[in-house]
DNA sequence: ACAAGAAGTGAACCACGGTTCAGACCTTGC
DNA sequence: GCAAGGTCTGAACCGTGGTTCACTTCTTGT
């Protein structure tokens, strides 16, 4: 044999993989996974249709793969707030969401794609997948507010499932329209005051403070 | 002339479209909107491929108006329990989710098709448009209750759009797999309780009785 | 009964976009 | 420089499923 893989070339088809992930997903973020065709998105990545297949065995593999490195990222900073922040499990919750949607306004299109864009199967399933951590990661927090008597008797479940399709849906129309920082800013606010009433922070008898109320 | 449309021909083609929505609607919630090609609705409906297009102008056409049909009855249902229902605002949300989720579980395709199935992008604009509908119609619910004081302030029309994805999110895995009659009733007791912890009742101070709590 | 014209059929048509592949072009070890 | 074996290209291929259309079958007024 005269040839063999050499680091070089290892290197440069592994930043071309990462290139067309990369550009994928901007293009996802643009025009929506409808529109995100194989000859676009590799137009966009600087390669033709055909080394498309160098790199993933069909256009179903790399929407997956764009979506799970995209929808990742978000759980693992979710995680990182719900499970590892600072203060306790209500504070965590409130803190988590804001971030959640703080990040979603500043990735408008991607957050759109990943929350709500029409998307064939396989990324549908993979959305539904995605849905099941962010619960999970809900249930958590909602579980241990609740042993600490700082939420009320609930099903961490349902409420964790709750909180995913609320925070979704609020955000969808104001992603799909664009709207002013201070419009952005007062719904951040609004969306974390009902997450805390959807798990019912502040109505548990013992602990509630008498005049105390969370409106500000 | 020779040939002119006569009562009875009337009746005939409005029975044949009639049928075909009902056939298509049948096969959608069977089957999913992908599944739901030309073929095997005419087939369903007891006609040819060709003759759908006596009916409707476009596939599209058709499965908009399939959509129209039934997530429009789920808005009237919702519509007559939340606007006109017996009750305050609190008793008419409680009953209004209960009642949604409840037709749901007695028609799990249908409910599902309507609430996440994948569809091409009409069918998802549809959606979005009646999910607007449902947020006006808990915005409502909701406004009256924080005008009664039975509700704490708050932007309804976020609540609204929480509720809405909220119940939808919780609706999605029990209806995607089946389970039984006890667990679902305890899933409705849930998710009844949390839409109205997340529109906050029973945390308004002057009104809230000292020792209740909405807990059984 | 018959002509006019609509309803109904289903096989052929066609657009679209993912996928393939024969050839061009590179990289490597000798 | 050269052979071996890789990467890269883009035009051609092809499966799918919505749509059309020539034709058949019915319905109606005379």
């Amino acid at each position: 044999m005269a040839y063999r893989e050499t680091p070089a070339v290892r290197m440069r088809l592994d930043a071309a993989r990462e290139r067309l992930v990369t550009e994928a997903t901007a293009v996802v973020a643009e025009v929506g996974w409808a529109g995100a065709s194989v000859g676009a998105v590799a137009a966009a990545a600087g390669m033709s249709a055909g080394s498309v297949y160098q790199h993933f065995a069909s256009k179903t593999a790399l929407a997956v793969e764009v979506f799970r490195r995209a929808a990742g990222r978000e759980v693992e900073v979710l995680g990182a707030v719900l499970r590892d922040g600072a203060g306790d499990a209500v504070a965590r919750l409130a803190c988590g969401v804001e971030v959640f949607a703080r990040r979603a306004f500043e990735r408008r299109g991607l957050a759109y794609a990943l929350l709500a864009a029409p998307a064939d199967e396989a990324v549908c399933a993979e959305r539904l997948e995605f849905r099941r951590r962010y619960r999970a990661l809900f249930a958590e927090v909602v579980r241990e507010g609740t042993a600490a008597g700082l939420l009320p008797p609930q099903d961490p479940e349902v409420t964790a499932a709750a909180l995913t399709g609320a925070v979704g849906e609020v955000l969808v129309d104001p992603l799909a329209v664009p709207s002013g920082d201070a419009a952005a800013e007062a719904l951040l606010a609004e969306l974390t005051a009902m997450a805390l009433r959807c798990a019912g922070a502040g109505t548990v008898k013992g602990t509630a403070r008498p005049g105390g109320n969370d409106d500000r």
